[in-house]
DNA sequence: TCTGGGGTCCTAGGACCC
DNA sequence: TCTGGGGTCCTAGGACCC
């Protein structure tokens, strides 16, 4: 049975969720900013059509954003994650083999769907998920990945095919893909791009007939298979079950600059909190973490950026004993004289924490230090993050990252549930 | 004044061993 | 004093993704 893919992906998702609870925001202008309200990371598409793009700085295009009246969010994880999860949920229902791919996309493995009318099929779970969700989704269908993601991008910028594209029953294939520029296929990010641009190489026909040996030798052999993706054949399968994480990180540019040791080891204390939740809500256990700091690179002045790697004696899930290495570590590349934008906690070398391997001279109480963590991640999860925390992450609010402009949690937290008047 | 955060995979080169 | 080849592991850096 040759498989078949289809590549479900929402529309604007960050932007399209904020819509969701505020509907006389249709047909207006949203953008969502990353964290401090930094930069913009999601656009609906009247937001696109007035020219601001991905990943731009807010305070750049201020005015612009003040004269169109576009509303602006700060990012609010903790919506969107769960509305992702309801999204999944959705699609579940068509097609139990399903890859979630990241917050807003999932591929189908439709391989046993093949007679269906595949078209109709999507825009069957289009109207589904745009009503038991809110959410506006795109479709695209193929047999493979790669070509899914083409198909899923021309639904979405074809005002006509109604969000839903499926490359098998499209009769002129070859011309669909000489108007996809080499540089929105799928793997080719800006590098690669330039290096097959300077070859004469601009659409992704172009780049479907390159020869095997030369790509081979240009991009490796992850550049073969995705030529070979472009030409119909299907290297990438469908990944159900997500490889166990091999490192987890918390990092954070600050609100403000630092320039004291104190207030760094606060942000390090933090970040080790952060990061040691969630190796612990994926039940691993770290046997190495890496801190690292950096001032700030846009601004004039002296630089300094620094990491350190340690090895942890012990396997470990507790934020005890990870804050005192994360510590240790800080202490030793932090130095004085510079303002520090940014620090960051990485915990690399996981290992399950079921299968934690026992030192013959760790002689503290391993069970008090877990009922110690359950209770400090059930009190955090009942009251919120950083309700409970460790001294060593002190009080100070000049830290703490800023979100001017957030929404409220309406789906995850019973005091912000959306008013419906009548 | 103001520029995000969190991941993965591949490759080349060096160290080391037999 | 001369001299080979192959394997593994680790690391750093580059490239990509969302």
């Amino acid at each position: 049975m040759p498989p078949v893919f289809a590549l479900v992906d929402c529309n604007n998702f960050y932007a399209s969720c904020e819509r969701v609870f505020t509907p006389r925001l249709e047909g207006q202008p949203i953008v969502v900013l990353s964290n401090n309200d930094g930069c913009v990371v999601a656009r609906s598409n009247e937001a696109k059509a007035l020219g601001i793009g991905m990943g731009v700085p807010e305070f750049q295009i201020r005015p612009l954003l003040r004269a169109h009246r576009v509303r602006v969010f700060s990012s609010n994880y903790r919506l969107y994650g769960d509305m992702s999860q309801r999204v999944m949920e959705t699609l579940e229902q068509f097609c139990p083999d399903l890859e979630v791919y990241s917050i807003d996309e999932a591929f189908l493995s439709l391989g046993g769907f093949a007679q269906r009318n595949l078209t109709e099929y999507g825009r069957q779970i289009r109207r589904t998920v745009k009503q038991w969700t809110g959410l506006p989704v795109s479709v695209g269908t193929a047999e493979t990945k790669t070509l899914a993601k083409i198909a899923n991008r021309i639904a979405k910028r074809t005002p006509d095919i109604e969000g839903v594209c499926d490359l098998l029953a499209c009769p002129d294939r070859d011309t669909l893909l000489s108007r996809v520029a080499v540089e929105d296929v799928w793997g080719i990010g800006r590098n690669h791009a330039r290096v097959l641009n300077q070859h004469g190489i601009t659409t992704a026909l172009q780049l479907r007939g390159v020869d095997d040996q030369w790509i081979r030798r240009r991009m490796g052999i992850v550049g073969l298979r995705l030529v070979m993706e472009l030409r119909g054949i299907s290297c990438l399968d469908l990944e159900q079950c997500p490889a166990p994480k091999q490192s987890l990180t918390c990092s954070r540019a600050f609100g403000t600059l630092i320039s004291t040791l104190t207030e760094m080891e606060e942000a390090v204390s933090v970040y080790t909190s952060r990061v040691a939740e969630k190796l612990r809500r994926e039940q691993l256990a770290a046997m190495g973490l890496t801190v690292c700091l950096t001032t700030n690179e846009f601004k004039e002045g002296p630089q300094y950026s620094n990491a350190l790697t340690l090895n942890l004696p012990i396997a470990t899930d507790s934020t005890t004993d990870l804050i005192r290495s994360a510590l240790q570590g800080i202490r030793a590349i932090y130095r004085d004289g510079y303002r520090y934008k940014k620090a960051g906690v990485m915990l690399t070398d996981l290992v399950p924490s079921s299968q934690r391997q026992a030192d013959l001279f760790d002689y503290r109480d391993r069970e008090k230090s877990k009922r110690l963590m359950s209770a400090l991640d059930s009190i955090n999860d009942r009251w919120g993050a950083g309700s409970l925390q460790y001294a060593s992450s002190g009080i100070s609010n000049a830290l703490k990252t800023q979100f001017h402009r957030r929404s409220p949690a309406y789906t995850t937290d019973w005091d912000a549930l959306p008013i419906v008047s009548a």
